[in-house]
DNA sequence: ATGGCTCCCTTACAACGTAAATTTCGTGGA
DNA sequence: TCCACGAAATTTACGTTGTAAGGGAGCCAT
């Protein structure tokens, strides 16, 4: 192999190729740029190295192998979340301002990376008390620093904790599949013209669910956004219940 | 190869080795045993093979791939769930009864194959219009039959569909995460002792942040039966009010 | 120069999914 | 009884993956 790679290189990082380019920082900011365009799946040792002008061996002097760069990738992710909203939380705002703040930031991460929200969603976390999405040591204590400072007793924040997490995970793992689907282009291989019998195109089955057929259109319009606001104010009023209760 | 093989088989299907013993359904069986078992990681060809006696290649005469086998367990699975209680929905118990059941059959689905539900979850299903765990054109048709049935309209039947399958799979992920973390065996290899600097074990980190210290016993406790049927309670209340208006 | 770093590359291997060709075997007609 | 035939299972092989092990180039202080 010459200075020069023969196989096209994606990007210019700093220095590419030269001495000291690699560092575990540039590695997972590759690494979420390949998940994002392409799915976790397509994220492979080698590809990874020959996106930042490496050889594949290279990235294990900065990472402890592909499961701890996953990690890594979902920790970088879960670390740009700003939980309190007014550093260190100083005029402190109602309690359901601050739960709003911290749904609508976790749902801007979802919409930005929705091929890596199921693996946030998904991957044990390091303690088996930490509920994804919020599933950061950091994260979950601010949340639940934020909530005690704001009225609740430790067992209504842990409360709190839960049922949030429940949330907002449902919500947003429907909607990062949506958006994932039209997203990832070589994801799911699928089935190419087979001649047997695979369960051909749901298109054609469907007709023979008339219920479906019906209320198909309605069933794929997006209503999200409004369903996701609706949804998490229910939720809040439901907590100011039980807490005055 | 002899006639017995070498490796130790782990079960006895009909005609174990024979000729004629296998068939899709055996497959498939088999599949969800090892996931069930250890993860979908863990499910490998050759592994299944060997474990209904035979080699890899020959799962190919009844299987599309590994892609086509697993959304054959998804299916298997969701398959076996009853979304109408009394058969063609006879009675024609109240909406609420109605949701009550279903909740609680892809509940239990969910608890029996904890390692599985991350992919019922997880894998983009047959239209994008599908929501998990509600994911099966059937399943969709009798849930939304079921609502028309009992009074609801078009709309609110689709509203519905939707609030739901995000509520369940919220808390069922969470909690089959919970369960599947204690069963998997072999899942996550886990860092080995390393003398680099790895993120240490959480168990120390997690000193470093006092609220958490202080919550963990809290944070730890079990309380996802209540937690779920109240949730439940709570969310076919909200539905009752936005019929209602 | 020379030893010892740090950083990256080369080589190698086992395990994976699966395409293609081949063997084995139960079965029904001659 | 034999044999051909087709279905079922195996054999072989290839490309791709993650990664262990060791080698070598550049640099620095001695």
């Amino acid at each position: 192999m010459e200075l020069e790679h023969t196989v096209d290189e994606v990007n210019d990082g700093p220095r590419r190729g030269q001495r000291g380019s690699l560092s575990r920082e540039r590695i997972i900011d590759r690494a979420i740029e390949i998940i994002d365009s392409s799915g976790p799946s397509s994220l492979t040792m080698r590809r990874l190295g020959q996106d930042l002008g490496v050889e594949a061996m290279s990235l294990y002097r900065y990472i402890n192998g592909r499961e701890d760069l996953l990690e890594a990738v979902i920790d970088r992710l879960v670390d740009e979340l700003n939980v309190d909203p007014n550093g260190r939380m100083a005029p402190l705002d109602g309690w359901q301002a601050f739960l709003q703040w911290i749904a609508h930031e976790v749902r801007r991460l979802a919409q930005e990376h929705p091929n890596a929200f199921p693996l946030i969603a998904t991957r044990h976390p390091a303690a088996p008390w930490l509920r994804p999405p919020l599933r950061s040591l950091r994260m979950v204590q601010e949340f639940l620093d934020g909530l005690v400072a704001r009225g609740f007793t430790d067992d209504q924040a842990v409360a709190a904790y839960r049922s949030f997490t429940s949330f907002l995970l449902g919500h947003l793992l429907l909607e990062s599949a949506a958006r994932g689907a039209s997203t990832a282009p070589v994801e799911e291989p699928f089935n190419e013209g087979d001649a047997d019998v695979p369960n051909a195109n749901a298109g054609l089955e469907v007709a023979n669910y008339p219920t479906l057929t019906r209320l198909r259109s309605k069933l794929s319009e997006d209503h999200t956004d409004a369903e996701f606001e609706k949804a998490l104010e229910a939720l809040l009023e439901r907590m100011d219940l039980d807490l005055s209760q």
